[in-house]
DNA sequence: AGTAAATTTGTGCACGTACACGAGTGTTGT
DNA sequence: ACAACACTCGTGTACGTGCACAAATTTACT
């Protein structure tokens, strides 16, 4: 094992005392430029890596976080970002955190607004955010800049913005999952439909518009006729959605398979089972326990997972490396793993593997 | 956030010194009967947990762990697996861990049984096993349970042992998955054929058993009818399996799916390309190298992953929670995710994402 | 009872880092 | 030339735990 290169080693090579070093390390200022490029020489030279546990125990400062997400609901999407976070601020609980959460209604465009309003006026160290609608992300995202506080997006990124670093899935690539997988589960002379998500300045929606882009690219790249119905459905509530799901099915009735853009597939395969229709294989998006329910049925063929406990603490561990230590990565936007879940491996992705 | 509670105060609450109370945590001895009871009631009444950190960086004595795995190749399995190794003995690299690798031939019983016969002598702190032969893997267990050395299991699990902890993938999960998956892309009317490795008394061919009575579980499981094939063709070196692919193509022309049950799928995919084969479908196992390349070109359909790096990470955590602290879980085996890997989403595995 | 031995218990130092404080150096203005 | 100031830099202490060693207590035996 190679032995670990301390600050008193730095120190002793740039020629200055361990306090100058750690100055360097935190970005702390009051260094010359002589000692400065010294020490990052030697830096550089040794490959340092400081050593968390005893930065820990020693640190002083104390570190406000502010969580602003749609609301977690356990089983559900969020509630496993929120799942992921805890996790990340259990590991680090020696650090003094002090981690609130500001959620919001995600369908309700004044509900974020009064969340986002009070965040900055708050003066948390950092943020974390998982935006859902776009324009009002912006307005948060400038006030947080002017106020040098830094943050982080979870979920999505909304253009225009400058995170310290993001944690997503490729939207498009899903999109294109999701083609391939109803091509190959449906007849080939059957049709396809998309049930999606549909709000003006509601980033969900353009989460859902690049997974519609990605599934048609896909029908695209291998020269397919098939013919694909956007439906105007929108798979929100159960009971609202019912009758339109099924007078949908009855107008197109050579619609073979469908995909959900969000995570309400269990909302459309419901309705099926309980009408007895068997023959449309449905794919849908996000490891909920109901679309599990679904998958566990057959009523519900295939589902994209997007890591969301895994996207919740990277966010985390990323935030508090740049608030300990100043770490800025070259690549800060990171893209999770799309996984496809099936009924044969749902049973494997029920553990959640984080760190 | 809640705050910690530490040794010290466990100490006053227990009526003793902050020294006992590490005594009676450690299992180090030497304290009465009276002071054991107290202390422990403190600690449960607090659920006291002692900080990682700190006890990294006091901590004085010396670990050396064994890693006994096939010969790792940088890019194909156990590639995968000793970076998830080399991952973990990073993030604890402030302790003092020697660790060391007994690598062999997968392949060759002999290599496998003078590679093991040493371990003993070595007096390790602890092993991490990548099994393959299970007689040779039990003669080894034996001896480590017998030194009271404690041992992981990476991979596959050999039964009659008793491991620390293991991770591994359900392998029949991984059939079935196959099963589905072949059945999908391929002709109803078409045959399907597997190819596997074959070698008695090899855990590799086990994993490979395991494999084959998930993919005619599947099958069975939904009533088909379809015609499978076993190929006696052994996937293993380029240059001696061409001529055995094709000979058996020819002999089968109605098969237009093979599962290829270890990681050499892209043997058979070359093979395939090579001779203007393009209407036959291959699954095969391992995000290796080349397993990659073949999804990109689109000779291969599907790859099943088993989180080889996660598996290495994981193993070696759980083992220095036990050297450390004694920590023993409930349940000791736990299973990977098995994932599906396809042309779309192969770009978003490539990033490891693990602790 | 008195002493030696055995056992339990407390104390102090070390680990590597953060950060406050004060010492040291240089610069500017009168 | 000297004071006042700005800035850089080194020193010392604290963090919570592991572990060696010494101190205190109990036990055993003459």
């Amino acid at each position: 094992m190679a032995k670990q290169i301390k600050i008193k080693e730095i120190a002793k090579m740039a020629g200055v005392s361990a306090g100058t070093v750690d100055r360097i390390i935190h970005n702390r200022g009051h260094v010359s430029p002589e000692s400065q490029a010294a020490v990052e020489q030697a830096l550089a030279e040794t490959g340092y890596k400081y050593n968390l546990h005893t930065s820990a125990i020693s640190l002083k400062r104390e570190y406000s976080l502010i969580i602003t997400i749609p609301t977690a609901v356990e089983g559900e999407y969020w509630g496993f970002v929120q799942k992921g976070i805890e996790h990340a601020l259990e590991e680090y609980s020696d650090i003094a955190i002090d981690h609130s959460y500001a959620f919001y209604n995600q369908f309700d465009i004044f509900s974020c607004k009064s969340a986002f309003e009070r965040i900055p006026d708050m003066k948390p160290s950092a943020v974390l955010i998982g935006a859902t609608f776009a324009s009002e992300t912006r307005i948060l995202c400038r006030r947080l800049e002017d106020a040098g506080i830094p943050y982080a997006f979870v979920d999505s990124v909304i253009e225009d913005t400058h995170p310290s670093v993001s944690y997503s899935s490729d939207q498009n690539i899903c999109g294109r999952i999701v083609g391939r997988l109803l091509n190959l589960m449906t007849p080939r002379d059957s049709e396809l439909a998309i049930f999606s998500t549909r709000r003006i300045g509601n980033e969900r929606a353009l989460n859902s518009m690049a997974r519609m882009t990605g599934l048609h690219a896909y029908f695209k790249g291998i020269k397919s006729r098939r013919v694909i119905k956007e439906s105007k459905v929108s798979v929100i509530e159960p009971a609202t959605s019912r009758k339109d799901i099924l007078d949908f099915l009855q107008k197109n009735p050579d619609v073979k398979g469908i995909a959900v853009l969000n995570s309400r597939g269990y909302i459309l395969a419901d309705t099926l089972a309980k009408n007895g229709i068997n023959d449309v294989k449905v794919v849908t998006f996000d490891l909920t326990v109901n679309n599990m329910r679904c998958i566990q049925d057959g009523t519900i063929s295939a589902i994209i997972g997007q890591r969301p406990e895994l996207q919740g603490f990277h966010a985390v561990k990323a935030m508090l490396r740049i608030l300990l230590y100043n770490i800025k990565e070259k690549d800060a936007h990171h893209l999770m793993p799309t996984d496809i879940i099936i009924k044969e491996n749902l049973p494997v992705y029920k553990e959640i593997f984080i760190d």
